[in-house]
DNA sequence: ATAGGCGTTCCACTCGATGGAAGGTCAAGG
DNA sequence: CCTTGACCTTCCATCGAGTGGAACGCCTAT
């Protein structure tokens, strides 16, 4: 089938697939006479199994090692298991990191009376010096 | 000062600093007859508000406009406040992505051995035609 | 005079696509 | 036979937010 089938059954966009050939996470396309790509049934399989990798965060590196386990029948799962568990540390941390600065945020907003008078707590506290900010405050508590 | 001892003094770095210039966010600097960008403390002052404004996840964009709130005397509160209550709604979203990923991925990382057999269900659900996969119902999931 | 530590500009690279230009291929319809 | 439109191809540029490095200038101390 051509990229433009390939596309519509895996959910992947025909741009996306061609980049991810150029880049070397698909091994190069057969190609018909006319020159266009060529894909079979276990190609959108694979395109599928990207498509799902990615939308789990997976950098496109790690759906690299993520495959190449796939295709590898003697490969061991707790080589899989520890893509998974780096994974999910990964998130872990990004998610406290984004809760902290929803925190600092919905206190400067609490203290803002949002009408139209121009005292504004949030720009005061972004441009007050460190021992006085509570945004520097969370950083610092971050770095903790 | 010289943009050494401003990049010291902020936290940013001078690479950054002739960056957040280039792209507009920073008015041009003045320039001592050597041509070296010429800074004040008011300057230092900016720097440290974008430096915190970034640390909060606001994008270059949104700090010109927090920078140009804060050099407006007139401006509403509310306006400051519809941009930091717009910004913990992203930050709402993105959290509770990050989090379904996670909880699709412990699933299928509770499900593995993580021992030398070959066997993985991270691996067997990622290639899992959609109606049986975890990871594909995540994803419908999310879109619902 | 030269070594070093600053500063300057400019260009390339990162990641994961996506947009668009310019052109080739193919089947259907007039 | 010609055109139209839907595909396909390659290549280059763009996004955000910087970072790395080259090649050069300036200034001070030894």
């Amino acid at each position: 089938m051509h990229i433009g089938e390939a596309a519509a059954r895996s959910g992947v966009a025909a741009k996306t697939i061609r980049y991810y050939e150029s880049v070397g996470l698909l091994a190069k396309a057969n190609r018909t006479p006319n020159g266009y790509r060529d894909y079979s049934d276990a190609d959108v399989d694979t395109l599928r199994f990207v498509s799902r990798a990615r939308s789990l965060g997976f950098s496109v590196h790690q759906v690299g090692e993520l495959l190449d386990l796939y295709r590898d029948r003697k490969r061991c799962s707790s080589d899989v298991k520890a893509i998974a568990v780096a994974r999910i540390a990964d998130l872990d941390r990004k998610v406290a990191e984004m809760q902290a600065m929803r925190t600092t945020l919905h206190q400067l907003a609490d203290c803002c009376s949002g009408d139209d008078r121009p005292d504004c707590p949030i720009l005061v506290d972004l441009a007050q010096p460190d021992s006085q900010s509570l945004v520097a405050a969370s950083i610092s508590a971050r770095s903790r």
